[in-house]
DNA sequence: AAGCATTGCAACCGCGATCCA
DNA sequence: TTGGATCGCGGTTGCAATGCT
């Protein structure tokens, strides 16, 4: 026998509600309060669902529901906590006041995944990860399609905004290489379609690597010991505690009381697998280091070989699948030559799994030659090549920058 | 102006967790 | 201890709105 339906669905009302529904709902709950929700509806003379009457309640009627843009603030927060929670919707809520976990999950969907596109390296590889901008790389996209709600009100926005300042306009078409396109995602799609700026190229690089080093100062808040959190100019807050607590709850097993970091300490022998994110890149000195537990595969096909943690895909979920695949699904990782690829979601998959974080500065043993990741960066054998390639748009200004 | 492509987001759905008799 | 009821969450869908051709 299959689960009973959490309501009786028959004469019931579905779609958008009312403004007749709205009131109703209020007042009904404003003289009875919240709760039970099964026998809500009847009580209150609504022909909806229970859920559906929780649902609206929670995210549009409720008085302390905060309406209008996601600020640059809130935006922040949301990347950072989906560094480090991953789809955890009403946690990342939880943090941001009045926003409700459906709207900031809306807002991740249909703003923030499509901008952060993360280009990772199997490891063993010596590998950066770099998480990139699209949005700011493509300074000159033009979106279809409606803006949003609060653009529309503002009537102010203008997509095209940087095409006015460049003299040369390369598509991605010639920038990348054909098999990273033919191997492209849905991030590809949106790449394939947008004119890359080689003046904005500098500025793009510099603004994602400032949203990723905020990202990864609240990673460092969340995962170093808080030693040495004043050194760095940090420390916890409430909220960053009660975090911590969260994500030792649920990480509970990699968490390495004996370890010589102190809560969230990396086992030194880890440092062979470890990932060299895009601040280090940036020189901010951290490096985060796989987790204990995660699981290492080796795929070793058509000569190609590399190995990758299935761990890294996001709270234990990995998919592995073709090209067309991954097309549809969004960020990729490669395997190398073997054509099968690695699907994740969002910058989340950089560090969801890498529970180790330390200062370079501690460790002298953690360095890495600048010489080194720029030959990697023009590897064109997959899909780093797509760096490669977009760095070829500046070199001279990304290598001297990069080697300073 | 019409039709199509695309987006943003409200709402729905299924399922696991929790409550409680 | 068990099992039904309820809650809460994350993933997904549907569609109105908008821009582009």
């Amino acid at each position: 026998m299959g689960r009973a339906p959490c309501c009786e669905k028959v004469g019931l009302k579905k779609g958008r509600w009312t403004t007749e529904e709205d009131e109703t709902l209020s007042k009904y709950i404003k003289a009875n309060g919240e709760g039970s929700w099964r026998s809500l509806p009847k009580n209150a003379g609504l022909k909806r669902c229970g859920k559906s009457c929780r649902l609206r309640w929670i995210n549009y009627l409720r008085a302390d529901v905060k309406r209008g843009n996601i600020t640059t603030e809130e935006e922040d927060t949301i990347i950072k906590m989906h560094n480090s929670l991953g789809t955890r919707w009403s946690l990342i809520a939880g943090h941001l006041q009045g926003r409700t976990d459906n709207e900031i999950k809306n807002y991740w969907n249909s703003h923030l995944s499509r901008r952060l596109y993360t280009i990772r390296r199997p490891i063993g590889e010596d590998p950066p990860t770099i998480v990139m901008d699209l949005a700011k790389i493509g300074g000159g996209y033009k979106r279809k399609g409606r803006t949003s709600r609060a653009a529309m009100k503002k009537n102010n926005i203008n997509m095209n905004d940087s095409n006015s300042n460049n003299n040369k306009t390369l598509s991605c078409k010639e920038v990348l290489t054909e098999k990273s396109v033919g191997k492209s995602c849905e991030s590809g799609h949106l790449i394939d379609s947008m004119p890359l700026q080689e003046e904005s190229m500098r500025n793009d690089v510099e603004l994602v690597a400032d949203l990723e080093r905020k990202s990864m100062i609240l990673d460092t808040d969340m995962r170093v010991e808080e030693r040495h959190l004043p050194a760095q100019g940090l420390s916890l807050d409430g909220g960053s505690r009660s975090l911590l607590s969260e994500i030792e709850r649920s990480e509970g097993a990699c968490l390495d009381g004996d370890s010589e970091m102190g809560i969230l300490g990396p086992p030194c022998d880890l440092l062979e697998t470890s990932m060299l994110f895009w601040d280090d890149i940036m020189g901010d000195g951290v490096l985060m280091l796989p987790s204990e537990n995660s699981v290492v595969s080796e795929e070793k096909e058509n000569g190609a070989s590399s190995s990758y943690r299935e761990g890294d895909m996001g709270l234990g979920s990995c998919t592995k699948g073709t090209s067309s695949e991954v097309r549809e699904s969004g960020d990729m990782s490669s395997n190398g030559e073997s054509g099968e690829w690695y699907s994740s979601c969002s910058t989340s998959s950089c560090f969801q799994d890498s529970h180790w974080v330390t200062p370079v500065d501690e460790d002298p043993n953690l360095s890495y030659e600048g010489e080194e990741l720029l030959s990697w960066l023009w590897d064109d054998s997959d899909i780093n090549g797509v760096v490669g390639k977009m760095v070829e748009c500046e070199l001279e200004d990304f290598s001297a920058w990069l080697l300073s």
